[in-house]
DNA sequence: AACGCTAATCGAAACGTTTCGAATGTGTCA
DNA sequence: TGACACATTCGAAACGTTTCGATTAGCGTT
């Protein structure tokens, strides 16, 4: 900028005027540093602007996995609406690991990004630290925080496994495997509840040893099937609470010689683009993530815009039973139900 | 960094040497000025910090859709490789447009990024001036750029298709449709290269009308195959060099109310998690995604090293074919081949 | 002619670091 | 005892902006 301002022959003050339109500058030295900004091919350092506003236009996001297709359907939204509010974008994967998690908040916060949009792991680490803090305003994304109140999308998910396991016993299943990831977050929390909440509204036992839990992993979803299904009285069906964890499952039930849905029904949390081209076509718990990404960014883009006062809110969002061919009718269960 | 010093007693300067090991600060004051860095809970502004160092720690990297399931794989490994390093990912995502992504490299270099990863879009853009200059090094991802002569990481495109193809012939294919993306982007340029000599090798004619071409789109991919499927003499296997589209490709086999692979055979580029767990499962050309992702940050953290000089490197990877169950041998065709 | 008002421009401080050269103190050696 | 080397510490400038208050010039009023 300085030397800009030489080659126009005015001050860097009216320069940085002009740039930001702060305060009118005459035709003349218009036209003049207009035309220095040109021959120098001058660019504005965002870094010295940063310094000097204390803000830096970028926002950091963390998510456990961006493999997971839920995550990364997410980080395209939000990616998308920061990109058309003049927002970067710094991406972190915290691998479902806290320590990692906290290391890469510091790591934005350090780079002074003006808002964090989080899919926390464990308890949330420092996160209710910097929430208290209100430096930088935080929005929780599809997983909610004890003890950190701040802005939420979240969906309903209590009510969307309530809906699935409730079909699942409409269909005449009767004992149904239950799949979850670890249950210190809160998606995997409120789905177990729609679990035994939906066995117990059609009055079924809850039997515990057809729920397995196991870290959200392909690996761990293929374990946990081996178990079902090696149980003396399998279940009839399988309820996979974490979308890779159900690629583990379809595994296990291959590799154990059984088809889908003859011999086992299948359904799975998070919807995908195959979910419907291949065979069988999985029966799953679809997630508005358009909706779901753009209203994490906007909550986050309201507070960005100074909005700080306001109280903390939570958006809870519903999910979709999108029933496709992976769960078969029991018959003479099915039969029961309709004498 | 000021407070530390007061509290401390000591000059910013001692308390930047400490921080830096740039000098040796005596016992006494190191515990004088860690005793002070704890009260206050002081972090260092990294943002202050780039501007006096030049340096941001910060790579920005840019793929045409992050929901691609090669480049969302080769994106996690490039940010898992950063995160290691030290350094902070911007991500963007440029929709396959030119002036997005013009735009968006840009905003990463206001933002002072220390280095590239593009897979680029267009012709490249502003890439080349960039380049150029030679301040901010890039590594091209997935594409080489015409003109534009830097580090790389690509797969042997070419040698890739030409191996599928020559696989369907084997298995007795004679008309083989190609869908594939925009031509102006050498993976498509050369996987194309790859068909032609794969059918010239065996001596088969390229027919013109099994060719179609299409943007990168599930939607692309369905239209293409719409119309192969309703040529006079439809072809007898559909090979996709785009993985998005080939979605696309399998959801109007459906709809025309024909099988794969008894109607018709499929195989495509890029392998993904789901791909051997449904059926048909898919045969496909994988990607070395870790492998590339790796190279591509280790070739970019080389630069960032300071090694500034040497010339331009290309690596050149091998794909590698996945044979499922998604294309069948043609018993009549199969049997003049063995005769 | 003196005054105040507005518009345009500028000088200089500030943001929070790093770094260079200078200053200070301490010990060693002739 | 004086000179010198060495270890520590510090003051101040610099990085490239923004912004505040001051300055100047031009103009209409009285």
């Amino acid at each position: 900028m300085l030397h800009v301002a030489e080659a126009a022959r005015v001050s860097v003050a009216t320069v940085s005027a002009l740039l930001n339109g702060t305060a009118t500058v005459s035709p003349e030295l218009t036209q003049r540093i207009e035309q220095a900004i040109r021959d120098i091919g001058y660019k504005r350092n965002a870094i010295a602007r940063s310094l000097k506003m204390g803000t830096t236009r970028t926002i950091g996001l963390t998510v456990p996995h961006i493999t997971n297709p839920f995550f990364t359907d997410v980080v395209s939204v939000i990616q998308q609406a920061f990109d058309r509010a003049g927002y970067a974008v710094m991406l972190c994967c915290t691998d479902e690991d806290l320590n990692t998690q906290d290391e890469q908040i510091r790591l934005l916060l350090d780079r002074m990004v003006d808002g964090l949009i989080v899919a926390r792991v464990g308890d949330g680490g420092i996160l209710k630290g910097i929430v208290e803090d209100a430096n930088v305003p935080v929005v929780l994304l599809d997983r909610l925080c004890e003890g950190v109140d701040t802005d939420a999308v979240v969906l309903d998910n209590q009510r969307a496994v309530f809906d699935a396991v409730t079909y699942l016993i409409h269909l005449g299943h009767r004992r149904i495997g239950y799949i979850t990831g670890t249950s210190d977050i809160s998606p995997m929390h409120d789905r177990m509840i729609g679990y035994r909440e939906a066995l117990q509204a059609a009055g079924l036992p809850v039997a515990e040893e057809l729920v397995r839990s196991g870290n959200f992993h392909e690996i761990d979803g293929y374990n946990a099937t081996m178990q079902l299904l090696s149980l003396h009285d399998r279940p009839s069906a399988i309820f996979s609470a974490n979308n890779p964890m159900v690629i583990g499952t379809m595994k296990a039930i291959r590799d154990i010689g059984l088809n889908c849905p003859e011999d086992i029904s299948v359904a799975c949390f998070d919807d995908f683009p195959w979910s419907d081209v291949f065979a069988p076509q999985l029966t799953t718990v679809a997630q508005p993530v358009q909706a779901i990404g753009e209203q994490a960014a906007s909550l986050l883009l309201d507070r960005l815009a100074g909005n700080r006062d306001a109280p903390p809110r939570k958006l809870v969002l519903k999910g979709r039973l999108m029933i496709r061919n992976s769960c078969r009718p029991l018959g003479a269960v099915a039969q029961t139900v309709s004498a």
